[in-house]
DNA sequence: TACTACTTTGAACGATCGCTCAATTTTATC
DNA sequence: GATAAAATTGAGCGATCGTTCAAAGTAGTA
C-alpha cells in the first residue's frame, strides 16, 4: 500500500552538503540544489521541510564526517597527538585543494549567519563545541600515555588546537599555497603550550 | 554650472561598511543598504556602480579604520607590544559587543565569497595582508628597543598574531562571553614563540 | 533671472528568490 | 489486475532581487 521514497538520502544529503558548503547558505539558492541533488522542489520541501531544514541536515552530516575523519585518523597513526596532527593537516592543507572550500563549513556558518537563522547558527555552534570536545578526549589519552604531560589541562589544550585550526584555515585561505602549513601545524605540537 | 552632491560620501560608506560588516554581502539587499544610507537607487549606482563597488569601498573604509585603530592604540600604549595587545582585547573582545558583528570582516569576506566576486576577494585577501605587515613593522619597533628577541623572524611572529586573531574571534563568536578571552590574549604574549 | 550642467528621484524592468499544490506516477498490497 | 497510499512532478505563486532611466529638482554661472 505504500510506496518508499526511491532517491538515496545520505547521498542526497552529501550532495547537498558540498554544494552549502562551497557556496554558504545564502549564496545557494533552491535551485541550485535541485540542480545538483536532482529532486525536484516538492520532493525536497516533503522531505526537508526548507532550506534551513536541508542546511540544518547538512550541518549534521558535516559534522558526523568531520568527527569520523577524527577517528580515521587517530585510528591510522601511532598515538593520539600523531592522529590529532593527521586530522589537522587533512582539513587544514588538503581541504585547501581537494574540499568543496578551504573554510570550515561550520565556522563559515558561524561568521555568516545571524539572529534571523538562529537555529543553524546554533546547531553550527553545538558542532564545534562537539569536535572541541572530541579532541579533549584525545588529548586525554595521550595524557594517559605520557604523550603529553598532564600537568596541562585537556579543556585548555584542546581550546587551543580549536583556536589554532580556525586561524589558519583563515590564513591558508588568505595567503594561498606559499603559506608554510605543514611546518606550522608541526610546530603547534612542539611548543607552548604542549 | 554644475551641482554638487549633497549627501556626506564618508557617512554614507561608513553606514554601508557597518550593514554589511553585520550581515555578509549576499544577505545585504540594495533595499537595506537604501533605508540605511538614505539614498535613492539611481544616486547609488550613480556614485558607486553597483552593489560590488559600494561593498569594496566598504571594504576599503574597513581596513583603513582598522589601521587607524591599530596606530592609536599603539600611540596610546606605553610600548608596541603593549600597543598591539591592546588592539587585539578592542577587537576580540570589545567587538563581541559594540561591533555590528563580532568577527573580523574580512575575514568573513574570505570565508565567504568565492571566485565568483573575484575582486572583492581579492580586496578582501589583500586587506588582510596589509593589516600582517603593520603588524610585523609594529614587532619589529618592539625587537628595536628589546621589547621582543631580535632573535625571532619579526615575519613569523606577524603571521603568529594574525592566525591568533582569526582563531580567537571565531571562537568568542562559537563560545559567548564566557570564554576567556582576556587571559588567552595576555599569554600570547608570555609564550612562545614570543 | 535665465540658463544649463549636474544630481536626485522613484517607478518599474526582467530575473530570480523560496516555496506551494493539484495533478500525475509509482509501487506495495490484496 | 485493481486499489489506494505515498512519492514525484513542474508550472507557477507572490515577493524580492540588482539595476535602469526618463523625469524632476537643484545649484553655479552668466
Amino acid at each position: 500500500m505504500r510506496k518508499n521514497a526511491k532517491f538515496d538520502r545520505d547521498q542526497v544529503v552529501d550532495k547537498a552538503t558540498n554544494l552549502y558548503w562551497e557556496k554558504g547558505f545564502h549564496a545557494t539558492s533552491m535551485r541550485n540544489l535541485q540542480d545538483v541533488i536532482d529532486m525536484r522542489p516538492g520532493s525536497i520541501y516533503a522531505t526537508f521541510g526548507s532550506k534551513e531544514g536541508l542546511f540544518k541536515e547538512a550541518l549534521i552530516r558535516y559534522t558526523e564526517q568531520s568527527l569520523a575523519l577524527l577517528q580515521a585518523c587517530r585510528r591510522d597513526a601511532a598515538s593520539p597527538i600523531e592522529g590529532l596532527k593527521r586530522f589537522i593537516k587533512k582539513i587544514v592543507i588538503d581541504s585547501q585543494t581537494n574540499a568543496p572550500n578551504g573554510m570550515c563549513m561550520l565556522a563559515k556558518t558561524v561568521a555568516e549567519l545571524g539572529d534571523e537563522n538562529a537555529e543553524l547558527l546554533a546547531q553550527a555552534k553545538q558542532s564545534l563545541q562537539r569536535l572541541e570536545g572530541e579532541f579533549e578526549v584525545l588529548i586525554a589519552d595521550a595524557q594517559a600515555i605520557q604523550e603529553v604531560a598532564d600537568t596541562k589541562s585537556a579543556h585548555e589544550l584542546a581550546r587551543h588546537i580549536q583556536i589554532q585550526i580556525s586561524g589558519l584555515r583563515v590564513y591558508a585561505k588568505t595567503h594561498g599555497p606559499e603559506a608554510p602549513l605543514d611546518s606550522l601545524i608541526d610546530d603547534l605540537f612542539l611548543h607552548y603550550p604542549f
